[in-house]
DNA sequence: ATACATACGTA
DNA sequence: CGTACGTATGTATC
């Protein structure tokens, strides 16, 4: 292994440490290709959806200044600027009179757009270049060099794929891959990934496979698989020219045959980088916009929604992070044998990890692990070549509880290294998981996300050099190695920008309090599963199969032909033009064919159809759901599902592959399906133990509203203690139907209900749903003023938060598009509510698991499903098991104003210990 | 191959 | 015009 790491300090010994660069953020210029991405746009939206009420054509000036306005918000670049081509003849026609001669005349509804989109740039103080006979790429190629020489990072974002000879560790190619809005992130290790070469040799690839779009031919039979094989074993074209007579076969003919126009296409697509320009990248920096100009520009555009976006955009600019510069990383490799030296001469200090692997919770496997102290020094041991007494050093350190670590994803690094027998303890932070707590509404955490947008540098970008020439992109083990140093690198830099983050935002406890030690608990839950009746599975696939096929016949013969069941548009065909029946809501492909449309047509019309449709549709989804299950059986007969910490941005868990939150329980077939997860072998009995109505409850504990709290303390059913107090009866005359009101109501009120909604719920008329609010409300007037005190205070806060401190973040209550503000303010709404029962159940799993573990019980924790847990209990617990469970989640609130009420049911299945 | 829309299961 | 999820299928688009 020794020689296989080598020191990445060593192998840039000229670099520029960062930590000797000047202070304050390093400058990011963004270079547009006007053309290009105008272009793209063009194509991507619908012109006669972007027309103004002229009919003079936007669609290519909408979607160039959305994706412009998203780059500067995602991107936040110092510098700016965009260059146009200037006219269709350029040195390169000179050359080759046939270069784009492919190129189809400019559409016309292009035209005068690009005139548009010059107003948009000035409006904005966005400078704009163009030179005569050159090409944008060339005036983006110059800036771009001269930027990386004034210590700049560089984004490009270009359609052209020449542009990709550009990138390399300062310089990143944002290339549109569909529309403008999906932007790959060329690197050069994107570069390398997908054709096989680095950016260096990108230009002789694309000479030797030719650019259709350019209309530069390349060597017929010859694509990019044989092009980069090529390359890599001559290196570089010019060896591929000087050892053309030893390539074999009908490629190498071909490429003997072509040679001229190889050269000829190399020589064309080298990007100049030496044009005069008026500019340099200092004069680019980022302009505040001419307010008064772009209200006028994006007036006769009729931009208003895109107008309001943007303007709002630089409203929410206040404070952009400060970049965080890679510190000086040096990678070494301690003589074997002396891992636990190294370890321990780092004893007391909190190190960054980076496990490679799978970390599933079947089938996982660690490949390498990567620490990083705070210093910058980093060793990265390749699990495969270790040697037994540096593992047992790994191992020993990995599992100590004392020595403090930072990850990022505790619980899939643990399930990896669980692959290799390995425990890993003493997680102190974890990079995910702060991110989450900070902002629970972003959609990926992943490693080189967090990086970008906390520490605002690439994760790919070579740590400890500033500027430097070519990266080594070989893919042998010391760069495996230097990648996986770079990722420990990261993770620490981002502990240590999150935990104040964390801090600031009061949520450093949730994370050491509650979610870091769940990864634990949920770790040791997915990887022991819960057992699975694998026969019955199969007994009911079969059942399902049988109602599917009966049903798809019936269903035939009632309209006299076969059509798909499961298309919604064919469905649409039959039931509005074959059957011509009442159109049911709309949707944006027609009329919905769901489930309550059907039920209310079949009410309608008494079709046979209808029926069989709706058999068709339950017995096909629930065999979908067995099948789906029987996939996922794992070899020793157990389910093994995986709880999602950061998806839900109301604290919620999710579980995926497979989701076992969502078992069918409404109906008896689908109950039927809870019969196939059992208690496994050796073990006694399945447990099931859930709050009821904890949502209710913890209204009534926020709200404080004295009505619903005496209603909860009193005993009595819920419904029908509220039914009795807003219909004015005594609770033994609440009707069920007054019941079944109350009961969507007080539910609906945690969602964000309307009168609207409630009248269309309960099929009854707007102002008789709004006089049952009234009621409602009047009996019960704290949880009016608490409701409408949530949203004003996050409208005013920017957030809710939780019994626990756990905030959702809704910079839409202040929306001016009254859609989004409503929305925002069901969440806001939903979210205290939703996310304290979250808190809850997490609070008393963690109490539940520690008993288990302190009582020294064998029974364990299979499942959470929201409100639910599911134990599998060892023989002769069952009655302790029973008592701590309850104890745990009854006291899980600490002291709330009303008790959390624990119903718990045991059996030997899911269904049986179900109630 | 990939993303979006529809439909529907759970709390 | 009720929140939070995940999955499967069909369909359109590259």
């Amino acid at each position: 292994m020794a020689d296989r790491l080598a020191p990445v300090s060593d192998n840039q010994p000229d670099a520029a440490p960062a930590a000797t660069a000047p202070t304050g953020p390093r400058p990011r210029l963004l270079l547009v290709d006007g053309h290009s991405m105008a272009f793209r746009a063009f194509f991507a939206l619908p012109v006669d959806k972007f027309s103004t009420v002229n009919g003079e054509p936007t669609n290519a000036v909408y979607g160039f200044t959305s994706m412009l306005a998203n780059l500067l918000r995602d991107e936040s670049p110092t510098h700016v600027a965009v260059a146009f081509d200037a006219g269709r003849s350029t040195f390169r026609t000179e050359q080759y009179a046939e270069y784009k001669g492919t190129r189809d005349a400019t559409p016309e509804p292009f035209r005068g757009q690009v005139a548009l989109i010059r107003k948009v740039l000035a409006a904005m103080r966005i400078a704009v270049l163009e030179k005569p006979n050159i090409e944008a790429d060339d005036i983006l190629a110059t800036l771009s060099v001269q930027a990386q020489a004034a210590g700049m990072d560089v984004l490009i974002s270009s359609g052209d794929r020449d542009m990709f000879q550009l990138v390399n560790d300062q310089v990143t190619i944002l290339y549109p891959v569909r529309g403008v809005s999906d932007l790959w992130r060329m690197t050069p290790e994107a570069v390398t990934e997908r054709y096989g070469v680095g950016p260096e040799r990108y230009s002789d690839l694309a000479a030797l496979v030719g650019e259709s779009s350019d209309n530069l031919p390349g060597i017929p039979g010859v694509g990019p698989k044989t092009a980069a094989k090529w390359i890599t074993t001559y290196g570089g074209l010019e060896g591929v020219v000087a050892h053309v007579d030893r390539i074999t076969g009908k490629a190498g003919e071909a490429l003997r045959a072509n040679l001229d126009q190889v050269l000829l296409n190399r020589r064309l697509n080298r990007l100049l980088t030496d044009v005069e320009l008026p500019l340099t990248p200092a004069d680019l920096t980022v302009q505040p916009w001419d307010r008064e100009e772009m209200l006028t520009v994006f007036d006769a555009l009729e931009f208003r929604v895109l107008r309001e976006r943007m303007f709002a955009m630089v409203a929410a600019e206040a404070s952009p992070p400060e970049p965080v510069e890679a510190g000086e990383l040096t990678l070494v490799t301690p003589a074997e044998g002396t891992l636990g030296d190294w370890l321990r001469e780092r004893a007391g200090r909190r190190l960054a990890l980076d496990v490679r692997g799978k970390g599933t919770p079947v089938g996982a496997d660690a490949w390498s692990v990567a620490v990083v102290d705070d210093g910058g020094e980093a060793t990265v041991v390749d699990l495969a070549e270790v040697s037994p007494a540096d593992e047992k050093a790994l191992a020993e350190w990995l599992a100590d509880p004392a020595a403090a670590k930072t990850v990022h994803g505790a619980k899939a690094a643990g399930h990896a290294l669980a692959g290799r027998g390995l425990l890993l303890a003493g997680v102190t932070f974890d990079v995910e998981l702060a991110a989450y707590l900070c902002e629970p509404d972003r959609r990926a955490y992943d490693l080189a996300e967090l990086t970008f947008s906390y520490l605002r540098r690439e994760l790919t970008a070579d740590a400890g050099s500033g500027a430097q020439g070519a990266l080594d992109l070989e893919l042998d083990g010391s760069d495996d190695a230097r990648r996986a140093a770079v990722r420990a690198a990261a993770v620490a830099d981002l502990t240590d920008v999150l935990s104040s983050e964390l801090g600031k935002r009061g949520a450093a406890r949730l994370l050491t309090e509650v979610e870091l030690p769940l990864v634990d608990v949920l770790g040791r839950l997915e990887r022991t599963g819960i057992a699975a009746d694998r026969e019955h599975l199969v007994e009911l696939e079969r059942y399902f199969d049988g109602i599917v096929t009966s049903e798809a016949a019936d269903a035939y013969a009632a309209i006299g032909r076969e059509v798909n069941l499961g298309s919604p548009k064919q469905l649409q065909e039959v039931l509005f033009d074959q059957l011509g029946m009442p159109k049911t809501k709309k949707i944006k492909s027609g009329w919905t064919t769901d489930a309550a449309a059907l039920t209310d047509l079949y009410a309608r019309t008494e079709h046979p159809f209808l029926q069989h449709l709706l058999a068709h549709r339950d017995a096909i989804r629930l065999r979908q759901t067995v099948e789906g299950l029987l996939r996922s059986v794992a070899d020793d007969g157990r389910i093994h599902t995986t709880f999602m910490q950061t998806i839900a941005a109301t604290g919620r868990l999710s579980s995926t592959d497979p989701n076992l939150q969502n078992i069918p329980i409404r109906t008896e077939d689908g109950r039927r399906i809870r019969r196939a997860f059992v208690v496994g072998p050796g073990y006694e009995t399945l447990l099931t133990a859930d709050y009821s109505q904890i949502e209710m409850r913890i209204m009534a504990h926020l709200s404080g509203d004295e009505g619903l709290i005496e209603a909860f303390r009193s005993g009595e059913d819920l419904h029908r203690y509220v039914g009795s107090r807003v219909f004015g009866v005594a609770t033994e005359d609440v009707t069920s139907e007054m019941r079944s009101k109350i009961k969507a109501m007080s539910y609906g009120l945690a969602y964000g209900l309307s009168s609207f909604g409630l009248s269309k719920q309960l099929d009854i008329a707007v102002g008789e749903a709004a006089g049952l609010m009234e009621d409602y409300f009047g009996r019960f007037g704290g949880v009016r003023d608490y409701l409408t005190g949530v949203v004003d205070e996050a409208r005013a806060t920017g957030y809710t938060a939780t019994i626990l401190g756990r905030r959702r973040y809704l910079p839409d209550l202040t929306s001016d598009n009254r859609q989004r503000r409503d929305t925002a303010e069901r969440m806001a709404l939903n979210a205290p509510i939703q996310g304290s029962a979250a808190d809850l159940i997490k609070v008393a799993m963690l109490g539940v698991d520690r008993e288990l573990t302190t009582r020294g019980l064998g029974s364990r924790l299979l499942l959470q499903v929201h409100d639910e847990l599911v134990l599998e209990v060892a023989p002769g617990e069952r009655a302790e098991v029973e008592a701590l469970v309850r104890e745990q989640m009854g006291s899980a609130g600490g002291d709330l104003s009303v008790p959390l009420d624990v119903s718990v049911g045991t059996g030997s299945s899911w269904h049986e210990a179900g109630h």
